[in-house]
DNA sequence: GTAAAGATCCACT
DNA sequence: GTGGATCTTTACT
């Protein structure tokens, strides 16, 4: 089951939980490879000040988040690392749901190749938004990528339901305030590849 | 043109 | 659990 492009109309709370469970599917070279998404955090753009878009910043590099639901904004963090997100909401509302981490199903052997790291723990391979990026080749070329038009990425929904979702608070944003505190960080409990407890 | 900080990762103890 | 690596983007002058 394809998501479509209403589901993605919701707010970036409400997709941030539901896309807990959801198979994220990346296709290169043919090769088609699924992830369940087991962390999200929710972004919400105006009134966070975790978030790029904050008080409708507008950038070169945040207009993607303006979009409407159901495209991608990737950006790049300490120069060196690419995160992935989904944004949500409507057009000029600036939300997005941060993928920070996702359980590989297969190809294992090439996503290790790909995030050519020495460590052979099978949950080092994805377990944080720069990781995963890293180990599915995503990068600026897929910022803005709509993902109900395209067949390099997307998401599948998924019969799991039997998921039990855990209430965070976000991951480095210290300078967010009193939103740092906003527990807007979901997670699947007991899963291994969540980045941090 | 220049400076400063950043939604992180990895190796090591 | 800690610290260094490392470079893009942004917001100034």
């Amino acid at each position: 089951m394809f998501l479509n492009k209403d589901y993605f109309q919701n707010d970036a709370i409400f997709l941030a939980k539901d896309l807990l469970g959801k198979i994220l599917v990346r296709e290169i070279n043919g090769k088609k490879i699924l992830c369940k998404i087991v962390e999200t955090e929710a972004y919400i753009g105006p009134e966070d000040k975790a978030c790029h878009a904050y008080n409708n910043k507008r950038t070169k590099r945040t207009e993607a988040m303006f979009l409407e639901g159901g495209c991608t904004y990737v950006y790049m963090i300490y120069g060196m690392y690419n995160c992935l997100n989904i944004v949500a909401n409507k057009k000029d509302k600036p939300e997005a749901v941060l993928i920070r981490a996702v359980e590989p199903l297969n190809e294992l052997e090439y996503l290790k190749k790909n995030r050519n790291i020495k460590s052979k723990k099978r949950y080092d391979l994805t377990n944080g938004p720069g990781k995963l990026c890293k180990a599915l080749k995503i990068d600026k070329k897929l910022n803005k990528y709509d993902l109900c038009k395209n067949k390099k990425l997307f998401i599948l929904d998924s019969k799991d339901k039997k998921i039990e979702i855990v209430e965070a608070k976000r991951i480095n944003i210290e300078y967010a305030e009193e939103y740092k505190y906003k527990l807007w960080r979901f997670y699947i409990k007991g899963n291994k590849f969540v980045s941090k407890i």
